[in-house]
RNA sequence: GUGGGUGUAGUUCAGUUGGUAGAGCCCCUGAUUGUGGUUCAGGUGGUCGCCGGUUCAAGCCCGGUCACCCACCCCA
């Protein structure tokens, strides 16, 4: 019986060239991040799945999760997400300087069936502020959200991030007339508003308000306001704090220029934990319909491991779907996609000269080149076309010639030209 | 978990009303070339996903099964 040459299905398995691709998103997100002030952390792939249980969502653990017991009969999870875990960490630290700013690019896992820009086994990149209250620390994950797609040279009009805020829904529902029951429900037929047509999810949302029409019209249109000054919206919102604060924040927005953020009603975020402002990254195109990241606001996590009251906010961010959205648009530089292993390939004309050629090379790579040295053994006619189809730009050659005179020919594989002379020589050419 | 689609060479795919398998690219060899890129000549490579059925005969028709892709669900 043969093996599969296929790994398990929608496990990573990343060949050099999707490699350096994948890399080149990741340092961004990492550069940008470390620009912010934010410091990398990594916890357990492994967790026991109560920590997932309390607060991530049912479906998420319940049906998309590996989740298993292992020899010592504990129920443990391959983490689908990375936020249990921080919080657990920021709980355990008693002596922590707050507020903290955090990012890591942990691998998670979730068992569902693979499709386009879902995996079982993804990297998400994660950045929060935890213990700070302020409306600055929201602002602050957006504004590395906005720099980050700056990075990737993500023109506004292909992207948005839309906002809204649990609290101030929940308020403006309960002054609609949803009552608490359904309120649930509500937010998921909302979240729900953009994969159905205007018609069809009024007539959803009816069902979901018991046939209501009067409120069912109330709701419709309050995911339907654009402008926070809309005066039905105004005058439905008076005193409310939780209005106050999605008007303090978009003014906010506003002042500093991130024309990319959209206040959208209908914005809710499937996880549980989130309580106040909520946003997600969306492709404005409709190549890619899934959110490329989401976050907001969570006040009460990490009081799951003590009394301790942490506030935090942050987002998590597909390292995956960020890619496609890039390639999509043609954002991975032509540099990245075929970037060559070498700057320099050593030809080895025959056996004999492979020791001086070991010598050349050692120099070079002690000068900091990346150089790659033949080990085919294959006439130097292959080795060329070998060096020609990594994209290496010069080749020199060595053999009994070079050996004697201390001068080598060096050619430069993209524009033909050759350069014959010593060590010194050739690395003062090198670029 | 639900629905749709596709499985033929390393890869992208053709393959007629059923008659024993084809192309481009890649790869290999040789010639040409400024020792690689260009051009030319030649070549390797396939239990047609798997199992069963119909038939004189199945890549093609039928049933089953597996795998992958896409969408829903959920979410990154």
């Amino acid at each position: 019986m043969t093996l599969s040459t296929k790994p398990l299905s929608g496990m990573r398995q990343r060949l050099p060239n999707e490699f350096n691709i994948e890399k080149y998103v990741t340092e961004i997100l990492s550069l940008s991040s470390v620009q912010a002030g934010f410091q990398e952390y990594d916890g357990p792939v492994i967790e026991p799945l109560a920590l997932f249980a309390a607060k991530s969502g049912g479906e998420l653990v319940g049906r998309q999760s590996y989740c298993f017991t292992d020899r010592g009969k504990r129920e443990v999870i391959l983490r689908p997400e990375m936020t249990p875990s921080l919080a657990r960490m920021v709980a355990a630290q008693g002596e922590l300087q707050l507020p903290v700013r955090w990012f890591s690019m942990p691998l998670c896992y979730r068992y569902e069936r693979p499709q386009r820009g879902r995996v079982r086994e993804f990297l998400q990149f994660n950045l929060d502020i935890l213990g700070s209250e302020s409306l600055s620390a929201e602002l602050e994950v957006i504004m590395v959200l906005q720099e980050i797609m700056n990075s990737f040279k993500a023109p506004s009009s292909i992207y948005k991030i839309g906002w809204s805020s649990r609290r101030f829904m929940s308020d403006a529902l309960s002054r609609c007339g949803v009552h608490i029951e359904i309120a649930q429900e509500v937010f998921s037929a909302i979240d729900k508003r953009d994969k159905m047509t205007e018609e069809k999810w009024a007539n959803f949302l009816l069902g979901v308000c018991k046939g209501d029409s009067v409120l069912t019209g109330k709701v419709v249109s309050l995911v339907s306001v654009e402008s926070l000054s809309d005066p039905w919206l105004v005058s439905l919102m008076a005193e409310s704090s939780a209005f106050e604060e999605v008007v303090k924040f978009n003014n906010l927005l506003l002042g500093l220029g991130i024309t990319s953020a959209v206040f959208s009603p209908a914005i809710v975020r499937g996880l549980d934990y989130y309580t106040g402002i909520v946003f997600e990254l969306m492709d404005t195109g409709g190549q890619n319909n899934r959110s490329l990241c989401g976050g907001g606001r969570y006040d009460n996590l990490v009081g799951l491991f003590g009394n301790k009251k942490i506030s935090g906010v942050g987002f998590g961010l597909g390292v995956l779907t960020l890619t496609l959205f890039l390639e999509t648009y043609g954002l991975i530089p032509n540099s990245v996609k075929k970037a060559s292993p070498a700057d320099v390939y050593v030809a080895v004309a025959s056996k004999d000269a492979v020791i001086s050629a070991g010598l050349l090379v050692t120099s070079l790579r002690s000068h900091g080149y990346r150089v790659m040295m033949d080990v085919s053994g294959k006439k130097l006619g292959k080795q060329y076309k070998e060096a020609s189809r990594y994209g290496i730009s010069y080749l020199i050659t060595v053999d009994f010639e070079e050996i004697d005179t201390g001068k080598y020919k060096m050619k430069n594989l993209l524009d033909g030209s050759v350069f014959t002379g010593s060590l010194d020589d050739l690395i003062g050419r090198l670029e």
